[in-house]
DNA sequence: TATGAATGAGGCTTCATTCAT
DNA sequence: GATGAATGAAGCCTCATTCAT
């Protein structure tokens, strides 16, 4: 109402959310540099000069969906660590259900996540800071003492960023898998390992 | 004397040669577009027109980088195949040693790695290819019998080729870590996964 | 108002229509690669990018002069075709008011025709084409049976194209000459000869 | 003997000769500017330090084959007019056999006069000296006195250089036609005219 | 006589961006 | 809010030509 109640109509507010859109899509699928303003506003039925009316330059309208991305992922960790309560759930699971809510997350936002994860200069910022999130996770007391103990958490944790960001690009985003089946995938793999029969009873 | 018996030499060879090795760590560090002919030029002290002596064009430097690495890729794969005489050790130590070569060859060849694997378009094939050749690894039938069932062996090798990129950007590259630390935390969680006390005597 | 109803216009219609008379001179004068852009837009007064905001590209802009002139030229013919009610008319009389109207086009339209039948490469195909056209014409059984038959009319044809393009090249673009009184020489050649007392009386 | 008899044997003037020649054919098939250097000295088996040796740059290469062609141009047409004993043969016979000898000249040295009558910018003033020495001709009194009056001298000279290139190109050249042939087709019809029978009551 | 290696000069083209309306 | 027209800046590439050997 407020965010949206504008004068009357002509509607730049359209012609700009439009744009962000045409520009997210084509930074997703060519990349900053093949990405042409020209073709953005082409794409959006506008000038080129109505694109400037709404973004200083292409580096700012980049920088916007960077953002985008940065903050509707916060809102997303934010909202799980509220969820905490569930103290009955191991770490793991508590981890998978994390994991399905980001990858969810990337398939609902698709473009936005390949330029904030992937494209972006920045995405490195990010996905140290996903590590860092889950290596602090894995470090957690409660989880620790059950860890065994001849892995490194960093290299973990890191090596965990590396597989959503695969599995994002070849499995999620092809349609071949859902999210949460692939993070049911990783934090088995995580948990158990993959050779059969070496774990017994095993808790879960 | 020994490579080709020349007279001297002002050494074509030599500055094209310097050419390809600065355009790879050009490449490497600042991606395709923001990579200038003119800086490659200016850091090997020779003029533009020289560059084009040895290379078609900035695409054809940039592949012949590419294939380079990919050349360079399979001959380490080929070389690891005929090893394939160690029965004795169990299908995750051969993935190790794998690894730990894949791994060193990236260290020892970080700008060509970088280009092949994380830059350039034709990354995506090279790392399609890797996980195919896991993929199939891990359904031979020696190991196969010993794996948990519930993994899908697809998602694992993509994941794990995600791991190495990233482990290789953030642990590697960075000096934090050395390649066989980096392959044998990788195949130790792949084998036993995280928690602690879940595998009882173990096989090897 | 008249043109197209525009409300002002810096108008870049006037401004592509500039740089293509520009063009059309500097190629008629210099050739094609002699032929700069960069002259094109310093005379045009406009800048370089701007010559590319209306043409794809220097070779589009001569491929659009040659195809300017080529349409012109069969308009021209059409038009010729159509007036073929005079049948009182010898053809011979005919092909001289068909050659005063292709070498007015020539005159009025200079840079186009030095283009489009000298300088460009099409211009080949063009001359081929008109001579087969005058080829045609002359077997055309009314006119053919008229003919001296110790002449190869293919050679006819070819050669009266070479002097069309010689005359217009010595005789007319030098203003020496008019285009009428070149097409009426040319004719008289073809239809007499040189030689006086040959023929007696004649119409003329 | 003194042109030939130098000293030794490496033989600069073979390569000379060589590059004179391969220059000629690919200025005869691509013109001036899409003759290159790199692909002459290619075709001729040395370096283009070599071509430097022998010649001063390309324009000068290129001048000396104009020259060459005009150099054996006069030498023919000198030789013509030393024929001129042949008094009882009408000018126009005359004529025939210098159109003979000029074509066939065309022929057995086709590059050069493809550079030297139709490519090089000289080649303006060749045809114009052609054109003139024609129309003295013409206008030679034993000769005018018998010329249809009507008729432009300077008109049908002029037409019948363009005659000859453009047969040159378009018949000679293609091998549809022989030297012999198209100056016999040409003086017929500058002699009589196409048209048959006209000389007697005339016809129409 | 001949060459491997290198370059000065200059052309074409593209893009993000702005002015004036 | 929107646009038609234009541009500054910069990159890639090619060619004839020369240096040092």
């Amino acid at each position: 109402m407020a965010q949206r109640g504008r004068k009357k109509g002509s509607d730049g507010e359209a012609s700009r959310a439009l744009l962000l859109r045409i520009a997210a899509d084509e930074f997703a699928e060519h990349g900053y540099h093949d990405t042409k303003i020209s073709t953005i506003v082409r794409k959006a039925n506008v000038t080129q000069p109505t694109f400037y009316l709404y973004f200083k330059s292409k580096e700012a309208i980049f920088e916007e969906l960077e953002d985008l991305f940065r903050t509707k992922l916060a809102h997303l960790t934010m909202g799980s660590l509220v969820d905490e309560k569930f103290d009955d759930y191991t770490a793991f699971r508590r981890m998978e259900e994390r994991l399905t809510k980001v990858l969810q997350f990337f398939m609902d936002h698709r473009s936005l996540a390949r330029i904030g994860f992937c494209i972006s200069p920045s995405a490195a910022e990010v996905k140290t800071q996903m590590a860092e999130h889950i290596e602090a996770q894995l470090r957690e007391k409660s989880t620790a003492e059950h860890l065994y103990p001849n892995v490194d958490v960093g290299i973990v944790a890191s090596g965990l960023v590396g597989m959503i960001e695969r599995l994002a690009l070849t499995k999620l985003w092809t349609g071949e898998k859902t999210a949460p089946e692939l993070a049911n995938n990783i934090v088995t793999v995580l948990l158990y390992g993959l050779q059969r029969n070496t774990r017994v009873s095993s808790i879960e």
